[in-house]
DNA sequence: AATAATACATAAGAATCTTATGTAAAAAGT
DNA sequence: ACTTTTTACATAAGATTCTTATGTATTATT
């Protein structure tokens, strides 16, 4: 497993939590593998959210809070599926606004509304 | 000094390298100082880069080749002048694609069109 | 029956940034 | 004239986050 093909990997740190939330926002609940498969085929392979990475994010969450679990069993294999909590709505709605935010500033700072008003 | 102020430090992790080459790449020549003051001003103190953070790059890159140094006195003070190598004016090149792609990636993963496309 | 995919997990190491600290000259304020 | 702020460089300990490697085990596919 890989965090990432396609980008160096440092552009996708920090944005793991959001993509988590937002992911869980949009689809009510979901579990761990599903997450990094969701995110591999809606970016064509390009950010490619690696286990050990993901994992440890997940439980981080549900430590801080913003995540509830649910355990089910598939026959003998159990698969954990989070939620949302109300904190976790609000923190995913402001990490979206705060990324939202964040590129319009890149976006000025590096000049690039050209290339991004297409797109 | 601190890195940032407005964003969670974890975005902008990643996109110290972009900045710099991209500010280099627009304004010829700059010494350290002035790009943590330049950001400044051009994020409205949004996007704040720590000295801390950014002498240890600027000293990466020119190991790295992408960067000159120039080094010139004002009376007993030295200020180093930076500017992109060959190879760093390519790399500058490389960089701001792949941010760009990588924003069209996560526009598309977040969901974000109608929040982004009146920017 | 063997391999691949599903599904969880953790831990060592790497990379990057934060925070703190240091030096020292020039400019600005009082 | 003296003090504080700004300019301008630098490094190092610690924190955070991700990569890479490894582990277990069930279910599906070949």
């Amino acid at each position: 497993m890989y965090l990432c093909l396609m980008y160096t990997s440092e552009l996708i740190k920090g944005t793991l939590k959001t993509i988590v939330l937002n992911l869980l926002k949009e689809n009510g609940k979901m579990y761990g593998y599903e997450i990094t498969q969701r995110v591999k085929e809606l970016t064509n392979e390009k950010i490619q959210i690696t286990e050990g990475a993901l994992y440890p994010t997940l439980h981080a969450l549900v430590k801080n809070g913003e995540l509830d679990i649910e355990e089910v069993y598939l026959g003998k294999r159990v698969r954990k599926y989070y939620t949302l909590t109300e904190q976790g709505s609000a923190t995913a709605v402001e990490k979206i606004n705060e990324f939202v935010d964040f590129i319009k500033t890149m976006q000025f700072l590096l000049d690039l509304e050209p290339k991004l008003s297409n797109v």
